[in-house]
DNA sequence: GCAACTGTAACTATATTGGTTACAGACGAT
DNA sequence: ATCGTCTGTAACCAATATAGTTACAGTTGC
């Protein structure tokens, strides 16, 4: 699967404006923390303001911001926003018709996908951008107070295997 | 995201195995039913065989079958075979290091995107390639047979917006 | 030995995404 | 009113991933 990274984009995007609190935020300021053009940002925020995750104006003073309060807007709704498809593909051209598996092997993977689809909206359901921000809190607070708050790191934490 | 048809196809190719019972089945004839060119079919039986879920045989009357019994192998199994990465990427670039949302953003992602995969893993876990023929065979014998013993169709049953 | 397979390399074609340039239109400041 | 600074959007290019194709060496049963 070559999975975009439109998602994790627009999660990017929608918790700095969380952080920012209201204050709206220009495409270059947005563009400089996902270290990318300014225009991939403006698309993408034109998606998200379809979808009335944020607001945009135009004009000098403009920029975008969130459209609700943070805890009123979950992953799902970003995912749905700027994903426009299902996790898996069926495949690229129709099976042959004459198989009996050919012919109907897509009606249960369409089931299947559906399962797999809606056990992913059940997560992301779940995680609103304030929980993001929340999260981020203590790593920052980590990062940028010379005095932790955290206990001192028993056994390092490994989050996962994707890395930058 | 792009997903690719790797999976869709993977499970058609397996079903087709256990449909065939333990008859060794040539590329040729499972490219055929996938409608797809017959390398494609045996570079994906490569990745299956690696992963221990077919067995190929060489030379001629040579061809591919299952390794293990059709409830023996879950969709998990060929997910993890053939594709290698999970359901959501993160930016491909790295964020900006010295803002404070950029800098941490990758860690957040990362425990929201493991998540997402362990839901999708416990659902593919729970679906062998037996069931998935005993799926398809309802389908198969209204296909095939005159009188279907399946009930008479009160409401259409709409499966899902994903078709071919 | 021969015919019929698999395994695999090398290449092309196609599709999707991301990045870039360019510019029209909006709008606040002066 | 016009000017500078934004957004919205089109058009295009680059990079990447997947699928499809051709070709051929190696294996195996007859």
């Amino acid at each position: 699967m070559s999975t975009s990274s439109r998602f994790a984009v627009a999660v990017h995007v929608l918790t700095l404006m969380a952080w920012a609190d209201d204050e709206p935020l220009k495409s270059e300021q947005v563009a400089e923390s996902v270290k990318t053009n300014p225009v991939v940002i403006r698309r993408m925020l034109c998606e998200l303001a379809e979808s009335k995750l944020v607001v945009s104006q135009t004009g000098a003073t403009g920029g975008s911001k969130l459209a609700r309060q943070p805890e009123q807007i979950t992953l799902l709704d970003i995912y749905q926003a700027v994903e426009s498809r299902g996790v898996f593909s069926l495949h690229r051209h129709p099976p042959n018709r004459h198989c009996p598996v050919g012919v109907n092997i897509g009606t249960v993977l369409n089931q299947v996908l559906d399962e797999v689809d809606s056990a992913v909206e059940r997560v992301l359901a779940n995680i609103t951008i304030k929980d993001v921000v929340s999260r981020l809190k203590p790593c920052v607070s980590t990062a940028v107070s010379k005095v932790s708050k955290r206990k001192p790191a028993g056994k390092e934490q490994v989050l996962s295997v994707r890395n930058y």
